[in-house]
Parts: structure tokens; C-alpha cells; sequence
DNA sequence: CCAAAAGTGTTTCTATTACACCCATGT
DNA sequence: ACATGGGTGTAATAGAAACACTTTTGG
């Protein structure tokens, strides 16, 4: 690759960190690792990794990901660049965060052993190294306004889901109350959800319907955009 | 600095280019300068510049409009990180789109002429090297979206402006006709305007009332979002 | 039979849209 | 006197918010 008209000047470290987003069916989580190597070794951390020469940082991107959960394909989005240059303890690095929605019953609990991952609910998030919680956060406002205008249940729910669950991904993210009555009306009004015969029985006596999603309106919805809850 | 802990890994060049909006009355409008080295010596290009080993990417955007324009405290924002391997066609440089808003009345032509640069309106935007017309794309459609819950007028309008003046701009921003009526109406009912007692006579026989922001409201939907157009 | 969560409609209020004429002035 | 752009109000519609009781069923 030829450089040299701008061989002048500085090169830099480049990182990619990933906020990965998961909801259990009643909290939305994040899925943090125990770092492995120094500094900070052994504190809690998100996932990252550097960018390599030839790669973009959306191909490193899919790569750390893909190291941690094993999966591919998943539903993600660039953050932010952070660039203070003194974020990084050991070292000017400049990271670009990124944020996935995974499907927490897809993923690989071998690797979560072998990274020491573990998910945490956002409300009790532990103090992470550097500036990751400041990437959480950022993360979860830039989540609650897509969200007011894409349909994200797809990336975040199993394939089937009930409607109080769908509820409480909602409620989690806007980190506010929905009524019920309106929540429903809304939802089941923009044609996307195809109800099942099935009950879901596990987390009431009387039970709650299935939903799958119609995948070719969510996708119409999510191209074009809607005013959603 | 102590780097030894990550030496392994490669080291990449990263720039900022800025895209640079003003609005002249009638017209949305990017500053562009004409690139004064190689490669693309000579062809339309966003005003650019390395990001230094000690220093912010935004830092390093400020320093690189400040060249430009001769303004410092301009509105800017981080906007993307364009990665793609081959996006400079001399070597593999990652770059910091930021967009910034600046009122047009306030800016140095001195440095206009020194860096050939010149203000095209959006929908009329030459050719650019590399990557810069899908980041100015990508900045009209964050202004866009910007513009739906924040004030932005303060930035890209002179100190004082008429109604007239403000619903242009919105109507460039958003690429589609307002209705003047309903368009006053919100506007005013934001209790940010203070009309003044002369009035613009250039652009009609009548003339339009000149208005003001009022700083504090104005900064307070700032920070707060509304819903505003 | 009771506790716990699911399911279901109506009314009120607020915000958005559509729409047309008179006003002030310079030439 | 007329051409040009500035300024103003009302009615209709749509969307959002508020609100409470009945149903199902496992224990």
C-alpha cells in the first residue's frame, strides 16, 4: 500500500469497543468481560479489540464480536469515536464503539466461560476501566432513540415472544411505565405481529400468547422509519 | 508516553474532515475548499487535516476550522467514522466526519481566498474526492435529524433575522414546503423569539420584522429536546 | 376460592393539518 | 394602481393519554 504523501504524520492505535445489548424477557443487560490482559487486568470491561491495517472498523468490529458470542450476523451499529488521548491508561488509543442487539438464547455459553463474560442489567453496571461506562451510556441513549422510531424486537427477542414481554423491552429501554391498553393498541396497529396459538405459561397462571413477527413488514418499518411507541 | 503494553498491534492514520454549514438567507449551504496537495490536488474536497498523537479528534477538528474559517466556539458535532479500507486512494487513512454550523456573516473571507475555498449550495454539490460526498449525505441527513428536537437557529442565522428568513432554512433543511401560518405559530408558541421594532426591507416592499433569540430559553430547549418542527 | 398476571374500549385532550385573505410599501 | 412578499385565525382531523374491570388458571 503506498503511503508515502502522508508519511509526515502521527499514526495512531484504533480500537473497537462493542456494547452488547440483551434482554432475558424482564431486564435489558449488557454483556461485559473480565479483561485478560494488562493494564487493568482481571476489572470489568466491554469487549474490544484493535483494528488491524486492512480492515474497516465495521469489519473489526464483527470480528471481536464474533470472538465473544460466536454469532454472526447480528444487528449492529456505530456508536461514537472516543479519542481523549489520555482514555487509554498504557497508551494514546482511540476507539470507536459500536453497539449490538443480540438475541440472548442464541448465544455461545462456552465462550461466555472462556472470556469470563457475564451479562448485567443496566441499572447495575459495575465500574468499568477507562471510559467504557461513559460508552454504556452513550450506547443506551443512541438504543432509546432508535427505538422511537425503528422496530428493534426482532434483533433483541426470541423468535417467539408475548406481548408483556415485548412490553418490558419497551419499559426498559424508555426506562418508563407504558400502559398497557395503549402499549397493545399501538403495537398490534402497525401489522407486524402475528399471534400464535400457544400460551407462554412460565410467568403466569393464566398464560400469554405467542407472537412472531411478520418479517417482511418489519423490515418495510425499519427501512422506512415510524413514529413507534 | 508508555505504549510498550500494546506494540504489537498496527498503527493507523486518522483524520477529521468537517463539514462545514451555512445558510445565507435563502440557501443551505457547505464550505469547500479546493485540495491544495496530492493526491486529488485540485478537486473539490471538505476542509481536513491529520489528527496529531496528542490530541482529541476534537481538538483536532476545531484546529482544522479554525484554519478555515478563523472561528473558534462554532457549533460542531462528531459525526462518523468512514473506515473503509480503500477510502483514500494513497494509503489506508481512517477519518472523523464532524459537521459544524456556523453563521456566514461572522466568517473570514481573508482564509476563504488562501484555501480557494467556496460555499456550494446543497443540491448543487460538485463532485468530491474519496469519500466526502457520502459524508456530507450522511451530515444533511443528522442536521435533519437534529433539527426535529433541537433549536439550531443561534448557529447558522446572523443576530438577528426575520421569520421569513427562519422558515427558508427550515424548509432547506428539511427539503419540503412549510405552511407560513402553522410554521409561525409553533415557532412563536416556543417562547424563544423576541421581535425587534425595524424590520428587513431588502427581500420585500413591506418589509419583515426583525426577531432575536432569547439565549436562555433558547439554551435551555437545547439541552432539554423538543419536539419542534 | 384466591392470588397473580393477561386481556380488553371508551372518552378526553392535545397537536397537527388544511386553508385564504388583507396589509404595507416601492415603483 | 399594482405587484410583491409579510402577516394573521379558525375549523376539522388524527393521535396520544388517561383510566378500571373481567378473565383465566394453578395452587
Amino acid at each position: 500500500m503506498n503511503l508515502n504523501k502522508y508519511t509526515s504524520h502521527d499514526r495512531i492505535l484504533v480500537a473497537v469497543d462493542c456494547i452488547i445489548f440483551g434482554f432475558d424477557g424482564q431486564q435489558l443487560k449488557a454483556l461485559l468481560i473480565k479483561r485478560g490482559f494488562e493494564p487493568e487486568k482481571g476489572r470489568w470491561s466491554l469487549m474490544g479489540g484493535f483494528v488491524n491495517q486492512d480492515e474497516s472498523t465495521d469489519d473489526a468490529a464483527i470480528r471481536v464480536l464474533h470472538q465473544l458470542t460466536g454469532m454472526d450476523n447480528i444487528y449492529m451499529e456505530q456508536l461514537y469515536c472516543f479519542s481523549d488521548v489520555d482514555r487509554d491508561s498504557a497508551g494514546r488509543v482511540l476507539s470507536i464503539a459500536y453497539f449490538a442487539l443480540i438475541n440472548i438464547e442464541n448465544y455461545n455459553v462456552q465462550l461466555e466461560q472462556d472470556h469470563e463474560a457475564r451479562w448485567f442489567p443496566l441499572d447495575k453496571m459495575p465500574a468499568l476501566i477507562f471510559d467504557h461506562n461513559q460508552m454504556v451510556e452513550k450506547a443506551r441513549e443512541r438504543l432509546k432513540l432508535k427505538v422511537s422510531n425503528h422496530p428493534i424486537g426482532f434483533e433483541l427477542l426470541p423468535d417467539r415472544f408475548t406481548l408483556p414481554q415485548l412490553q418490558n423491552l419497551y419499559e426498559a429501554i424508555y426506562e418508563e411505565a407504558l400502559d398497557k391498553r395503549n402499549f397493545t393498541r399501538k403495537i398490534l396497529s402497525l401489522g407486524i405481529l402475528n399471534k400464535q396459538n400457544e400460551k407462554e405459561k412460565e410467568s403466569s397462571r393464566k398464560g400469554a400468547f405467542y407472537y412472531v413477527f411478520d418479517k417482511n413488514k418489519y423490515k418495510k418499518l425499519d427501512r422506512e422509519g415510524v413514529k413507534f411507541i
